[in-house]
This record gives structure tokens, C-alpha cells and sequence, in this order.
DNA sequence: TTTTATGATAGTTTTGAGCTATCATTTTTT
DNA sequence: AAAAAATGATAGCTCAAAACTATCATAAAA
């Protein structure tokens, strides 16, 4: 019979998928390099099979490997899971969390949300980070998050998902464009359009680039900006056109003066956002509390911006 | 920041939990005793909680203990789905799985459907192993067993569940009962009748029970047998009547002699049965496969007997 | 009262996870 | 083209911890 993996062995894996990286991995994990090659290198032994294709010049997950990489995300977490457990059996119901949120909706939405449940739940700490959703889902699945906030869909059953809102996409032109003043553009017209976006691992990069495939838009590729005000910024320096998070616009220009936003006349451009955590978490019942929150202030503060779910 | 705790030390809790004895548990994990009580220490020191209530005489469970188990179970099998997937990647499809079966339904069910399955599948092999529906449970959870075949409902949601039929339990009596040669009975005639059941950790007991409470009849707790042919002795004797799986009793007694079977004129006395193994076993496809085969075997050779589902 | 069974403790051995130092390639820089 | 930097593998050593044997104290059973 094979040998059994460790959990460290598994959280080495982990950190070395990502990384792809033997030295860098290692010094993130707090280990030397020879002792990452060593414990990869046995695990590789019990399960095997080989989980990466080595080289001098990179490392690549072999496609075994990311079979195994998936699989490991869920014993990562079953065990977060199981810690949880414990520290909520010893110290009582945890008052910090992790708080993962995408660049593109954190920065809109947080400053709504996070002063009421301040002042509802005094000893509530939650430490956020901005990520990819893919990180995201990655981090919450590993225990890296305890809750996330994502578009939808998702991949993973292992996750509880409770749906928060949909948003529209915003198509944003320059003043001197020809569209500028214009309240209603039909999505026929924008065939050949230029239109700007994030870097490609942006999530909000995809969404874009689908829609811009449906309407027959040329997403440009040489001028992808790293955050929506940068991408809006080559907009007003007429760059290009741009589809901006309706939040976004209803935050940070709520009186554009250097840009024009427009409708869509015959379809609507929308994603959605929800609240996710473990199954298995042994907060659950605090996080469906809190999503009963988010929905409340969220149909407070941004009746019209956004679309309600749940 | 708590240490993490071992997947050895899960192991060794899982195992102690079932036999609270630390000698019997480390005898069949195959170590010493102070090894046992030592990794046991670490792993509670590790979460900060007790887990075990002991004294020289005899272990129990902590309610903390509860909890944690339950998580222990759910991080061993996602462990074993791992190293499902692994074998799966090096060696192919498996092709012996360990199945379990309840003791009252197992050896009326499987004769019937195994010759065809080996001859549909010639490599196949199946480790048949009967035990009481909850320890099938629990033992899938934990990766003890690939597949079960268990009476619904189940709690846990980290499992596939498939339903497969609904068996009817008939009601028998001796030759010399006041309803012998009756073919129907209302069930409030049954009021003050002795009746004889398995042992108590049975699940079927639990079953009879609800039935007993329901309709008004006695169960005689004094005369448990251990198996439906000992109860089945026993009513022959005249100790009490008592209620048979309709399974049992269409292979075991197509002809009762000394016994008489009566049907319920007022109301239908049903279990169900299904398939179920870990949701994320490498082997789900398969699993699926198998389900339909045991439908349709089913169907072909219990039409009558049981009602199919799915 | 004696015997048996249970879990804890003491002391020792062995395993394996960690380290440093170094090598052989490949990639990047100069 | 040559030099420098980066990468993963290897060798050899250290040390913590996981294992063992032997024994103890207490509770239950005989």
C-alpha cells in the first residue's frame, strides 16, 4: 500500500503550484529550498505520480498535478474547517475574519457596508484583502479566506453561495466622441469599436472581452490598465471606450465632466455578485447573519444602481 | 498561532473515538498504547480543547470531541479521495472498491445483482462488507469504504446520495395468531402486540420502533435477535410477531410454512434504499454508472417486490 | 482480597523533517 | 561571447518528535 501524504506536504504542494517557483516557494513557507525539493519529492513518491514537469528553466504543473491541486484545495480546507472548529470550541465565536473582495467591487461597495456592521457588531473585525477572483475562490477553498466576496459563477460545490446583487455594466465614452450626449447607444454600433480594459487576469477583463465578442468590439490589447481609474483615465485621454462596474461610476463620478456615460438600448449588460464561504465552516451561521446585512444595506444605499438578489 | 494538527493524528482520533480504549485502538492502528495517548495529547493540545473525557474506567467522548469528530471524518475523507485520484492517475480506473451493505438487506439484495454486474464488468471487484447503516456512514465519510448502499435519510451533504427502491416490511405471525390465514390487517388491531425486533444499534430496530409508536404495539425489548433468520425462528416459536423487510421475506420465504404474512390494509410501511459515496470521489462517474445497472437488475428481478425509484 | 484492565509516565531508540554547502544547467545580462 | 544570476538537485549533518519497552497507579471484576 502507498504511504499516506502529510497535510505539511500537501500546504507545500499548495504554495508550490502557485508559485511554479522551488525558491520562492520555499521562502514564503519559512523552509529552505532543499527541504521543499525533498518534501515534494516524497509526496510525488506516495501518491505516484509526478506533479510537476521540471526544469532549470521553470517548473510546470504536470496535468496530473492539477488534478491533485483541486483535491488538495479540499483537504486544505476540510482541515481550516476543522481548526475553526476547534478555536470556536475553546475561545468562543471568532470576532476576526478574513475578508477576501476583486479590486473592481471592494473599493465601491466596503465603504457602504463596513461602517454598519461596525457599529452593529462592535467586536466584528474583518481584515480585507484585494485579489483576483480566482485567487479568491483558490484562497477560500485553502483557508487562506474565510469569506469572499465574487462574481458568480463559481466552479466548487464544497462553497456556500448566497447571491447579493446584480450589476450593470456602464459604457463610458469621451466627451468628443461621437456617442457623447447621447443617452441611448444600441449595441449594433459600437462594430469596431476600441475598446480599453484591465490586465487579462482580471476577471472584469473576461467579462469585458465577452461582451466585446458579442457585439462585435475590438478589445484593445496594447493598453490594458491595472485598475478601473487608470482605465478611466485613458478613456478621458481618448484612448479608447471603455465598460465600467455601475458602482464604480455611481462612486467615483457621479457627475462625470470629462466623460459620457451611455445605455444600452437593447440589452443589458449585467454580473453578478455574492457572498461565499466553506461549507463546512464553522461560522456559517454568522455569515448567512452578515449576507442578511450586506442585502439590507446594499437596498438602502443602492436602490437603482443595482438589482437586488436573494 | 495553534499548531496544526497531523492527518496520523486524525487517524488516531477517529479510530480511539470509535473504540474509546486506547490499548484496543492502538492495537489495531498497530502501535503501542503510550504512543496512542501521546499523539492524543498533542493533537488536543494542538486545538486548545479536550476531547476525550477520561478515566480508568472507560473514555467517553467530549461534546467538543462530537464536534471535532465529525470535521476529523470529513478532512479523512477528502484525504482518501486524494489518494483516490492519484491511484486513479497512475494505475487507471480502479477496479475493486469496498462496498458496504446493511445486515437486513445486503444478502437478499446483492445475490441477485452481483453475477450480472461481474459479467458486465469483468474486472471488477467488490470487498463486500456488511455492518449497521451508521458505521456504513460513517466509514464512507471517513475512506474506510468506496461505496455504500444504505436506508435514507443520511445527514451529511458531502455525500452522493442515488436513490435505488422502496421496500415494503411486512407484518408476520405464527400459524396459531389470532391473524393467521387474514391476508389483510388494519393497523389498529395491532394495539398491545409483542413485537420482536433485531438489537438496538441496528438501524432496521429504530425503524420498527417508529412503527410501534405509531400504531401502538409493544416491542418486546427482552428477546433482540441478532439477525432476521434468529427472528425470524423466534416467531415461528411463538415469542411474538414481528415485521420482515419484504425483501427477506420474497427470497427467504416464498413458501412460509410455519409462518403467516399479512399486508396493511390502512397503510403502506415502506424504507428506502440508495447508493451512496463521497461526493468527490475519483470514482463518481463509475459510481453513477453502477446505479443504473442496479436499477435496472432490480427492475427486471423485483418488479412487484419493491417499488423503484429514480 | 486478588486479579485484571485501563490510561499515564519515564526513559530510550529511530525516523524523518529540517538545515548548510555545493553542483550542474539554463537564462539573463553585460 | 563571456560573465553573472537563477534554478532545482544532491550530499551530509542536526535535532525534534514519533515510535518503542517497561512500569505505575487506580478502578472494575472476580
Amino acid at each position: 500500500m502507498q504511504k499516506q501524504p502529510t497535510i505539511k506536504q500537501l500546504e507545500y504542494f499548495a504554495c508550490l503550484a502557485e508559485t511554479l517557483n522551488f525558491r520562492q516557494a520555499a521562502n514564503t513557507l519559512g523552509i529552505s529550498q532543499p527541504t521543499l525539493t525533498a518534501q515534494i519529492k516524497a509526496l510525488e513518491e506516495a501518491l505516484g505520480i509526478p506533479l510537476l514537469e521540471r526544469s532549470r528553466s521553470g517548473t510546470l504543473l504536470s496535468p496530473e498535478g492539477k488534478a491533485i491541486f483541486e483535491q488538495t484545495l479540499a483537504v486544505l480546507g476540510s482541515m481550516n474547517n476543522l481548526m475553526e472548529s476547534a478555536t470556536q470550541l475553546s475561545k468562543g465565536p471568532a470576532t476576526t475574519f478574513r475578508v477576501g473582495v476583486p479590486p473592481t467591487v471592494g473599493p465601491y461597495l466596503l465603504p457602504l457596508v463596513l461602517p454598519e456592521l461596525h457599529q452593529k457588531y462592535e467586536q466584528l473585525k474583518l481584515y480585507v484583502r484585494e485579489d483576483v477572483p480566482r485567487k479568491l475562490e483558490e484562497g477560500l477553498r485553502r483557508g487562506d479566506y474565510d469569506l469572499i466576496l465574487s462574481p458568480l459563477p463559481l466552479l466548487d460545490s464544497e462553497l456556500s453561495v448566497m447571491s447579493l446583487f446584480r450589476e450593470p455594466l456602464k459604457f463610458v465614452v469621451p466627451q468628443d466622441h461621437r456617442f457623447a450626449g447621447r443617452h441611448d447607444v444600441d449595441s449594433k454600433e459600437l462594430a469596431g469599436e476600441r475598446v480599453l480594459t484591465l490586465e487579462e487576469h482580471h476577471h472584469f477583463h473576461k467579462e469585458v472581452q465577452a461582451i466585446c465578442n458579442q457585439i462585435g468590439a475590438d478589445v484593445l490589447r496594447d493598453f490594458e490598465g491595472t485598475s478601473l481609474d487608470t482605465l478611466r483615465q485613458m478613456v478621458v485621454m481618448g484612448v479608447g471606450v471603455a465598460f465600467l462596474p455601475g458602482l464604480y461610476v455611481h462612486t467615483e463620478l457621479p457627475n462625470p465632466e470629462a466623460l459620457h456615460v451611455c445605455e444600452f438600448s437593447d440589452m443589458s449588460i449585467e454580473r453578478e455578485h455574492a457572498l461565499v464561504w466553506r461549507s463546512g465552516s464553522a461560522n456559517r451561521v454568522f455569515f448567512r447573519e452578515l449576507t442578511v446585512h450586506f442585502r439590507r444595506i446594499i437596498k438602502t444605499h443602492l436602490k437603482g444602481v443595482v438589482t437586488l438578489l436573494g
